[in-house]
Formats: C-alpha cells, structure tokens, sequence
DNA sequence: TATTGTTATACTCTATAACTATA
DNA sequence: TATAGTTATAGAGTATAACAATA
C-alpha cells in the first residue's frame, strides 16, 4: 500500500514536515512575542484594505469563532485594532496598529528566514518546485491544469 | 516576509496540503471503519517482526502514553493483539491479528488511491519530486547533501 | 429571515507527570 | 535506579450551537 521502509505515507510526510516547519518559524519568532498562526493573522491583515474579522478568516481557512480569540491576543498586544464598520454595524473592520505594521515586518523576515533553514536540504530549485506543487495541491485541486515538474 | 499574495507562507501550504491530504484519507477510509492514524500504527505493525509499544511509537513519531490509546483502540476492533514478552515482562508485543492483516491490505490500497486523488493536479514526476522533497526535509535535515530538483 | 461577532461547549491530538510492574 | 506500559490531566487547535445586535 505504497508505504512501508522504501516511501512513507504521504500523510506522514506532510504531518512531520508541518511539524518542523512550525518548530522552526515558534522558536523564530519567539523575540516578537506572537506564534506563527498571530503572524498568519497579520499577514492576512497586511498591505490590505481593512477587512471584516469574517473576511480575515476565510483568507485564512479558520472558523470565524477561531479568529475572535486570535483577535483578541493581538488587540491585548496592541497589534491590530477593532471598530465596528459605519456602513453595517454588523461587520467590525479589523486593521493593523503602527506596533502591528512594526512587528510584521521583523517578524515576518524571521519567519522567511526559518523557511530557508527549513529548505536547506533543498536545492533552490527544488525548494521552489516544492512550494509551487503545493500550491497546486491545495488550490482546490479540480483535476484541472497539471503542472509541470 | 516572502509572503502576502504572491507566495503563501510555506507553513500555510503544508498545513493546508495536510488537511487536503486528511479528508481524503478519512473519507477512503470510511468503509473500513479505521482513521489514517491508525492505518499508520498498522502499517508500522505489517511485515516487520512483532515489536514492543515503544517501537511503534517511535517509528510514527508519537509518544508512547499517545500509543496505547491508539491500541486500546485497535484491539477493541480485534486488529492487533497484545501479550507480554517472555524475555522482558514490562514489554508488550504488538502483532497484526488476521483480520488486521486483511484491514491493513484493504485499507492500505484505499489509502493509496486518496494518495493519487491529492496528487492529481501534479504530472506524475512533481508527484514523485514532491515525495522525494519532503522525505528531504523531514529527515532530520542536517544542511548536509542537497538534494538535486 | 439572514448575517457578524460572540460565548459556551466539546472533541481531537498531543504531551507531562506520576503510578505499577518489572528489570 | 531505570524502563515499559498505563492513567490522569492539561493545553493547544478546532468546530458546532446558540445568542445579541444589526441588516
């Protein structure tokens, strides 16, 4: 069943795989202060037009329940700030504090730098490949376009 | 921070490829009444010679105390069997009951095929290529020989 | 009636500490 | 004293259901 000793399981694989990569961006960012899924919110939040909590989470494949608790920690940082949207009082419009934009921007090349030691193992040109074959695996993959090695 | 829209954080794509791969699995799986956790144990357990709990443990990458759940588990749906070893007695050898072989036979191949399914919008060589990376990363990577794309 | 944010709750996966029985 | 298995417990991360305010 394709496994064994000659190749893992690819379950295995992309569990450990996202098991080191998450060890290595938490101890990279850990001067800053925030965790690798604080940094996914900012990210998101970043060089954008201010969005809705709601849009913020769907950017990010997480539950909207999930991002309120996320939005909290970084309020009480001081990272992001929360209003409610004038136009639909409904929305609160979530944006980067200039602390926000400060952290994103330090914690962010960290956590580019622990990609490469991550890809280390890796050619350049392999580690591209690797990234672009992920995307393709994940952009909900309709059996479309194959892509080329 | 090498993301924003260009280029996903590498974290964000392995984290999502892993829930992609998840589903799919979970979904295969469904039939033979077992979650790829624990095909991975039965894999581990299938044409080896019968080890100890630790051993398995070690070879998925789990703690030992995580182990024993999973088999409890398992020997409730009368897939593998425990006894003491007669040479160490704090020991419990693990072994694949018949109808865990026939299972992991089965729900091996359907697992395989979940495999192809997440793999299809790559040609058959990035499928290959993307494997082989991973195996790369996850081995302990000591910056040591680059592997070539 | 439907939607946004929120709270309460629960479930899964995981690890740490402490217990037991062996060694 | 050290180790294998076990138990109890706790902490992430996540989701579902229900509620308030607003549309």
């Amino acid at each position: 069943m394709s496994s064994d000793q000659a190749s893992p399981r690819l379950a295995y694989l992309l569990k450990h795989a996202n098991l080191r990569i998450s060890e290595l961006t938490e101890k990279a960012l850990l001067p800053y202060d925030i965790s690798g899924r604080e940094l996914g919110v900012l990210n998101v939040l970043n060089g954008r037009e201010p969005g809705s909590q709601q849009h913020a989470a769907q950017r990010l494949g997480i539950d909207r329940t999930t991002m309120v608790a996320l939005l909290d920690t970084l309020e009480d940082k001081g990272l992001v700030s929360r209003h409610p949207d004038a136009d639909d009082r409904r929305r609160n419009v979530v944006e980067l504090t200039e602390k926000g934009q400060n952290i994103v921007r330090w914690a962010g090349s960290a956590a580019a730098e622990a990609e490469q030691v991550f890809l280390r193992p890796l050619t350049e040109a392999a580690g591209q490949q690797l990234r672009e074959s992920l995307q393709a695996v994940v952009a909900r993959p309709d059996s479309s376009g194959q892509v080329r090695p």
